[in-house]
RNA sequence: UGCCCGAUAGUGUAAUGGAAGCACAUGUGACUUUGACUCAUAGGGUCCUGGUUCGAACCCAGGUCGGGCAACCA
């Protein structure tokens, strides 16, 4: 799949073009905020694609700064998760990796600033009570008691906040802008909190810490970010931002909101993945089932699919839900372009071919990709034996259905023109074998007389074949939107058969993959080596079926 | 009965006052040593009502519908 940009435009893009002619901005600068407290999944991919995929158009960088400004909520372990999957997607922060928690000197000072022009004060509200005083959006707020306290005195507080002299949540520094303002979010907001934990990497030096909205516009604009993106909810967050960094005179970075990405039959929450994991109902983060990325990866599907998939959704203000067929067909395309293909039969019978030698093996070539000659082609072991699909035999069999039936001869892909005579079933009535004669002339495929044979099936030599374990994923839910039933938690729409182990047998080139290899194993779908995987144990997954065929 | 934002085929998007396109999905057909791929073909759209204009998806007004906002989370 090409990397090229298949974005044209989009109204943020707009806004910058817009920017540069005027003279308003010289360079663009971005920036990708995580707060480390959680996997990405493949909403933060259309983040990630956004503010990299920015600055890479416009010749501008793009940070990776960690949010870590709540110290409770945040762990050391996805710092390194987060990278790694951002590094997966292709993108490179090169030297401009940053933390929040490097800037808490400044935002302290910032604080002071602000409280020296009398834009904030401490509070003693407790916070059932500050919710009281900011009203509800359809009623005006009214003002706390100590909102016109002199600066010398909350310069005394705050400080006093800041080396432990008050317990946790006994009060709160707040920007005094308007407790009337239609806006909650200009209702003199909190901006420092006392919160007594141990901060990875401040360690015990804070007991404050600063809030979303004061620290992320420094951020912001201590970095030079010109254009800082995420996602709608934080609209009304925007006055604020811009407030607090008119205030404080400083480098005026700019927000701008887009919708957040939705996929049919998948759930993005954090909180609910989360709940997957904690309650087993998934094997751990990167179960291949999750929509993380780490989850998606293990399944197989490509980082360039991921791409195409923003590229596509694009960047608007609109909120909606992509239909997951869309990123299926994105994947399958990448996947039917650059994984070679192997035969491998996930539900077998056997064959038994009466008229050929009993010991002999021949060794047949098959091309490893139809379209791409340039990907050579590999040999495979031909016996009297063979596995090929249960779905491969049929009693009775219309005549557009493809493989065997009583009478029918069908090619054996790339070895021999085989017509079954008899099948051989259990007590149950399942079959058990075909028992088949082959053309020794038809080697390859072809027939000497150039009749036609309409079909053409995988098979893998039973004497030869590799048992392998594949797992077969499908979709985790039953429905389009799990969350779309009020009366219903989405765990109800579990899908029971999102994951199927069974025995397949492989042909025997297959042991030597290294995890994370992909293939298509013709006529199946399209798998991939697990992290499981080991030659003397195979483990394969499937990323997905082949495109579904058309009714007979 | 507040404030903010949005609305283009089933879905995701383009068109930035000048012929409403594309992709996915769906139907039909062709090809095929993968019922894949590929190719051909069909149906289907500007939320509503007005206004401005030679001309409106685009600008204006009013409405309708949808989303967001009431954590000492981000």
């Amino acid at each position: 799949m090409s990397n090229e940009e298949t974005q044209t435009t989009n109204f943020i893009h707009d806004i910058i073009d817009a920017d540069l002619a005027s003279g308003k901005r010289t360079e663009v600068v971005t920036r990708f905020p995580p707060e480390p407290n959680g996997y990405l999944h493949i909403g933060h991919a259309k983040a990630i694609y956004l503010d990299f995929g920015t600055a890479e158009k416009y010749g501008g960088r793009c940070h990776l700064r960690f949010d870590d400004t709540n110290p409770e909520a945040e762990d050391e372990e996805y710092v390194r998760a987060i990278q790694e999957d951002i590094k997966w997607l292709g993108y490179d922060w090169g030297e401009h990796l940053y933390w929040a928690s490097n800037y808490f000197d400044t935002m302290y000072e910032y604080a002071v600033r602000l409280i020296n022009k009398g834009k904030a004060y401490v509070c003693e509200l407790s916070s059932e009570e500050f919710k009281e005083y900011r009203g509800v959006p359809t009623r005006p707020g009214k003002e706390p008691p100590g909102r016109d306290r002199s600066v010398e005195e909350n310069l005394e507080l705050f400080e006093k906040m800041k080396n432990g002299g008050f317990e946790d949540g006994a009060c709160i520094l707040r920007a005094k802008i308007d407790m009337t303002s239609p806006n909650l979010h200009m209702r003199d907001p909190a901006i420092y909190r006392i919160k007594r934990a141990t901060h990875h990497n401040t360690g015990d030096k804070w007991c404050i810490y600063p809030m979303y909205d004061f620290a992320h516009c420094i951020e912001d604009s201590i970095e030079g970010v010109t254009h800082s993106m995420c996602t709608l909810e934080f609209e009304v967050h925007r006055p604020l931002y811009d407030w607090i960094l008119q205030e404080l005179e400083a480098f005026q970075s700019r927000q701008y909101e887009f919708s957040k990405l939705n996929l049919t039959y998948i759930v993005l929450s954090k909180r609910r993945l989360l709940q997957l994991v904690n309650e087993g109902l998934v094997g751990g983060w990167d179960d291949p089932r999750m929509p993380t990325l780490c989850g998606m990866r293990r399944r197989g599907f490509t980082a360039a699919a991921i791409k195409k998939l923003c590229a596509i959704v694009g960047c608007t203000k609109f909120e909606g839900i992509t239909e997951i067929e869309q990123f299926e067909s994105i994947v399958r395309d990448d996947l039917n372009e650059n994984s070679l293909r192997a035969m491998a039969v996930v539900d077998p019978i056997k064959v038994v071919i009466d008229n050929y030698p009993e010991e002999l093996v021949e060794e047949f070539e098959v091309p490893n990709h139809p379209q791409k000659e340039e990907e050579g082609k590999r040999t495979v072991p031909f016996s009297r034996e063979l596995w090929i699909e249960r779905t491969d035999y049929m009693d009775d069999a219309p005549n557009k259905f493809k493989g065997f039936t009583i009478g029918r001869e069908v090619r054996i892909r790339g070895a021999y023109l085989v017509t079954c005579d008899s099948v051989e079933k259990d007590a149950a009535g399942n079959v058990v074998s075909l028992r088949c004669t082959y053309d020794p002339e038809s080697k390859g495929g072809n027939a000497p007389d150039g009749r036609k044979v309409r079909s053409t099936i995988h098979w893998v030599s039973a004497k030869h074949a590799v048992d392998t374990e594949v797992r077969l994923y499908d979709r985790l839910y039953t429905v389009e939107n799990p969350l779309g039933d009020k009366e219903k938690d989405f765990k109800d729409f579990l899908n029971p058969d999102s994951l199927k182990v069974i025995t397949a047998k492989l042909e025997p080139g297959l042991a030597q993959a290294k995890p994370g290899d992909r293939y298509q194993f013709e006529r199946v779908g399209y798998f991939c080596a697990d992290l499981d995987h080991t030659p003397a144990k195979p483990v394969f997954n499937r990323t997905l079926t082949l495109r579904a065929p058309r009714k007979m």
